[in-house]
RNA sequence: GCGCCCGUAGCUCAGCUGGAUAGAGCAUCGGACUUCUAAUCCGACGGUCGAGGGUUCGAAUCCUUCCGGGCGCGCCA
């Protein structure tokens, strides 16, 4: 395993985070504003010009002119006039009001805040609750985990990063009927051997060897009843010992996956720990009065919260279903964690299960099921169709980092043949590729697995983010100079940056978007932004054999800067971040 | 049938709590390595934002209908 400890240095929050980066600059902005035109700041919502060349901040005056009776061209010309705020120049462009901020104060703001520790923080001080991951024992992780996976991690830093106290837990499918017919599978045709070779390999071909099996022969799935029955009597039988022999085999090979992604959780539970809590939640939703029979089975009527299909907590055969184990957790979170917000990163496919659980809770009267949230995400398909464990029609997440991590190899072969840690850095690139070429997507959209596409390393993707930070990193080791004191920098050494302090300077605000939208593209977008502004800017502008020492430190400071930021953006993100590649 | 999500350049996608000539990457074509990593940079080509209607001073963005694709719809999870 690569010594992957970039999220470990992640510096904490300060208690009292500034602004910086850009919004240095939109609170004069709006602050003047309010106080000459006598409006609400809370109406004045700055905007992004359409190009960076028109300013880094602008005020469409449309709704004032239409309140005031005048031509919004007019008004934004007058604003424009009256408009005095050091360092920064308003220009009405028509109806238009733009701000653009001096050239050299801006680079030596953005330098500055950049450079602190608290750089893109927050004191969001609450408490945030993550499910994500949660992969189901006895099957491999395959593509479709990665995202709620990748995203769930992310999207946990992103708060972790802002102040809140963030609870990471992985829900383990580790319970239910399924486990019934593998067990059944286990006793018919299992071998101890081949479990200890390959856990989860065993388990998978047991399980696909089960449903063809039970085409043709029905005893199984009475078998399969009949195991389940037993591991949720609670006994100290056969089965439940078979049963935490899979959980802990698999839960070891998950562990590898996550040590390549440099996600921890914690708390890894599965389903079954909420097993004895399941009687009293039966008790409880009963008298509510919620619980209805039907058809031997019990039901919770949601019509009166507009949702026609009924939430199902009990079969007519007696067991709990995948709702009452829910309900259960997240009614136990809730009583452990007092949470003020709780996050279920889960496929989009499970919307209507969340949106029934959800109005179970609020029918029993717990307020507090709106500050559950789930976050759902798009499908990964194959080319062929829906991934599918039974069809066989997987790709297992381990293989698509493997030959992510051999491509990256093969580039690092050819690109950096005198590097000695070829092997580490190979690693770091291929994962870093993967996770990135699942954040930078908006995560709701459906996503059709390519291998191309997640196997590229130029453009857009999570290499060039690396070589980015990697060229930095290579400047700044042979600079041999000691590090520049920031106050005897001059602005005006730092010009030809522009694009790049713009870009990094807007990073703060894309935190606080990705976290409100619960969306980690923000972030990777403008991060991709940053490298591009900043390979850019190295192109541009040399550091390092130059005559003038001042320029050099100048410059150094940028490269730092862009360093640091870079370093940053991949940590949230989760992406590997090597020093040479 | 009902419900949710998606539809932007040849391909993959940004942009979406309405705002100014719709942006990237890949691919194609052209240019840049005697100097800090060419996994890079600079440029060209490329779009009736699925279609119609509506709201609005202004719509890729909001509403609506239709078309296309995906997912879901009680004893699986």
């Amino acid at each position: 395993m690569p010594p992957y400890t970039g999220l470990l240095e992640m510096p904490k929050p300060l208690a009292t985070a500034q602004p910086n980066g850009l919004d240095f600059f939109a609170a004069p902005i709006r602050a003047a504003l309010a106080a000459s035109l006598d409006v609400d700041e809370s109406l004045l919502q700055l905007e992004r010009p359409r190009q960076e060349a028109l300013g880094q901040f602008a005020l469409p005056c449309f709704r004032f002119a239409k309140a005031a009776g005048k031509n919004p061209a007019e008004l934004a010309a007058n604003w424009a006039e009256a408009f005095s705020v050091e360092h920064i120049t308003a220009t009405a462009a028509g109806p238009f009001l733009n701000f653009s901020i001096d050239e050299d104060r801006l680079a030596a703001v953005v330098l500055e805040s950049a450079l602190r520790e608290d750089f893109a923080t927050g004191n969001e001080d609450c408490t945030t609750v993550v499910e994500f991951s949660s992969p189901n024992i006895a099957k491999p992780m395959h593509v479709g985990h990665m995202r709620t996976t990748v995203i769930g991690a992310a999207l946990a830093r992103f708060y972790t990063r802002l102040g809140h106290h963030v609870i990471k837990i992985n829900h383990i499918g580790d319970w239910g009927s399924q486990f019934g017919k593998l067990v059944a599978a286990w006793q018919r045709w299992g071998s101890n051997e081949e479990l200890e070779k390959a856990p989860i390999a065993h388990l998978l071909a047991l399980y696909v060897r089960y449903h063809e099996a039970e085409k043709q022969d029905e005893s199984l799935p009475a078998e399969a009843k009949k195991a389940f029955q037993e591991l949720e009597s609670g006994d100290d039988n056969q089965t439940r010992a078979t049963w935490k022999k899979f959980t802990e085999l698999s839960l070891r090979e998950f562990e590898q996956v996550y040590a390549r992604f440099g996600i921890e959780f914690d708390f890894v539970r599965g389903e079954s720990w909420y097993e004895d809590k399941l009687t009293d939640i039966l008790t409880w939703l009963d008298s509510s009065g919620v619980l209805k029979e039907d058809a031997g089975a019990q039901i919770i009527d949601l019509t009166a919260e507009g949702i026609k299909t009924p939430c199902l907590v009990k079969t007519a055969h007696g067991t709990t279903l995948y709702a009452t184990r829910d309900i259960a957790a997240a009614k136990s979170r809730w009583e452990e964690f007092k949470f003020d917000q709780m996050l279920y990163v889960v496929g989009a496919e499970q919307t209507l299960h969340f949106q029934q659980f959800k109005a179970a809770l609020k029918l029993c009267g717990a307020e507090w099921q709106e500050k559950m949230e789930h976050i759902p995400f798009g499908l990964i398909r194959m080319a062929e169709g829906k991934l599918s464990t039974r069809a066989g029609r997987v790709i297992s997440l381990s293989e698509v980092l493997d030959r992510a991590v051999e491509l990256a190899r093969e580039a690092v072969d050819k690109k950096n043949p005198e590097l000695a840690t070829k092997a580490e850095v190979a690693e770091m690139v291929g994962v870093g590729a993967v996770v990135f070429h699942d954040l930078k997507h908006q995560r709701q959209k459906d996503v059709v697995f390519d291998w191309k596409e997640v196997l590229s390393f130029e453009g857009d993707t999570g290499p060039y983010l690396q070589y980015t930070h990697a060229r930095c990193c290579s400047i700044l080791r042979k600079a041999e100079r000691s590090e520049p004191v920031l106050e005897e920098i001059d602005p005006k050494l730092l010009r030809g940056g522009k694009d790049l302090f713009v870009a990094v300077g807007r990073l703060p605000q894309a935190l606080r978007e990705a976290a409100q939208k619960r969306e980690p593209n923000t972030v990777a977008q403008a991060l991709l932004k940053i490298a591009a502004a900043g390979n850019s800017y190295y192109r541009e502008n040399r550091v390092l054999g130059l005559d003038d020492d001042a320029l050099t430190d100048a410059r150094l400071a940028v490269i730092d800067m862009l360093r640091r930021t870079m370093k940053l953006g991949m940590d949230l993100l989760g992406v590997p971040a090597p020093e040479e590649m």
